[in-house]
DNA sequence: CCAAAAGTGTTCATAATACACCCATGC
DNA sequence: GCATGGGTGTATTATGAACACTTTTGG
């Protein structure tokens, strides 16, 4: 660094420029017991948008992180685990997306089995709930034992990230190995176990044959993952053979 | 809207808050004379990165505009053309990534024809220049007919951000549209003009009869294209068949 | 025995890839 | 006449989708 890129630096008054803030927000997919896709929405304990659903999240550290971390770290905060998969999803930036100020919404989706997820509410929600994904002619639902949203029911443009995070798994979960991060053990898992979060994800059912072929192609062949030449054998019915990604 | 909410909202103040800067800096590709793919970087008139090279963009006019917007509006004021095809690749935030303060960057990449551009060098430029995108044992190099630029002459993370853009374009390139925008005269072009553009971007050459027999399949059956019936004179050689993409 | 999960085999249409070959034109 | 761009045909193999069929297991 040059002279005078220093004395321009130590002269520089960021408070001079008006800025918006910056938030990350979260997508958090998973698989409930029915093996149907969810969401998990927090309900505002304070305002703008008291009382309605939205997507865990929050401010950027200025200075301290990227949003990366910020998305990292609200996840740990919200739901107890780190080290997740984590992938970024697009950026919203509409001046009005939020009443109190021009707020930029970096959002990113996390795909979380079940079984990993210990759902608290944080400081900011009063509560914090696991919700199916439902379709229907209105557009996207969400449901679960005691409560239906409808997009109405969501805060600031929650239900476009949540739409924009739906497609763009599904446009992934044929080429990336994405769904593996929805298998309660990646280590020991059977091939119906990953049909079944194709099933969900995609909202349709696929045959067991070709599946299993496609799987054998791009995983198994590939050394993506190992067969561990053993059965799994409690589960009811005819003992299936157990896989595992290769770490 | 309540009157809790509007109370609250009345005693906002955003000023209360640390934020950080947000710009939109945009990926310009284009062909040259050769054929070859080109970016469109800027020379900085001023401190921090002075005299190094760097991706067109801007602030964000809080309260104003989208960082679509910001893109755009930057893109018009450096090449002079709207309407043009542009998209958001993703956000950049590290804290660090920018001497001056926390700054989060929202890319673009455009995809615009060369005839289509005209380069003049914004106020905060000595200059603006087409480069074109080579590759070699280090990473990629930036060259025209008198500079030749490595990863150290740009300015920021700006060189993470063109490789990202790149590793995008090529990922959709075979199953997205993109390459039509690069087209000297979408409404009259040939098939031959079409693979020129795939090459460059994928960097290899490709199978005249095989580009030829996927363009069928995938872009004229399915009407996205249509044969105009007539052919090319002009240009040397033997006449080619012109299309036109279906508006 | 039978429903349901687990697994195999066969067929057909479409895609990707490689490559051999012909036509038109300007130098 | 030959290099170059423009264009066609054919063969091989990979992939996707449809579907018929067998095996194992608990109730």
């Amino acid at each position: 660094m040059d002279k005078g890129e220093k004395e321009f630096l130590d002269n520089f008054r960021a408070e001079d420029y008006k800025r918006p803030s910056v938030t990350a927000d979260i997508v958090i997919f998973t698989l409930d017991e029915d093996n149907d896709l969810n969401i998990l929405l927090i309900n505002r304990k304070g305002y703008p948008f008291k009382d309605h659903w939205a997507l865990p999240g929050g401010f950027l550290q200025v200075d301290e992180e990227s949003t990366d971390e910020t998305a990292e770290r609200e996840l740990y905060e919200e739901t107890g685990i780190n080290n997740v998969f984590l992938k970024q999803l697009y950026t919203f930036s509409k001046p009005d997306r939020d009443p109190r100020t021009h707020v930029i919404s970096v959002a990113y989706t996390a795909l979380i089995p079940k079984s990993k997820l210990t759902i608290k509410a944080g400081d900011d929600a009063k509560d914090a709930r696991l919700f199916k994904i439902k379709y229907d002619i209105d557009g996207i639902n969400f449901t679960n034992s005691d409560l239906t949203l409808t997009e109405k029911d969501l805060a600031f443009d929650h239900k476009e990230i949540i739409r924009t995070a739906i497609t763009r798994i599904r446009g992934r979960i044929d080429y990336e190995p994405d769904a593996f991060e929805l298998l309660k053990d990646k280590s020991e898992f059977t091939i119906y176990e990953l049909k079944c979060i194709h099933e969900s994800i995609k909202n349709e059912t696929l045959d067991t044959a070709n599946f299993r072929k496609s799987f054998i192609r791009n995983y198994l062949n590939t050394g993506f993952c190992v067969d561990l030449g053993r059965k799994c054998k409690n589960t009811g019915k005819r003992a299936a053979e157990l896989y595992a990604v290769n770490e």
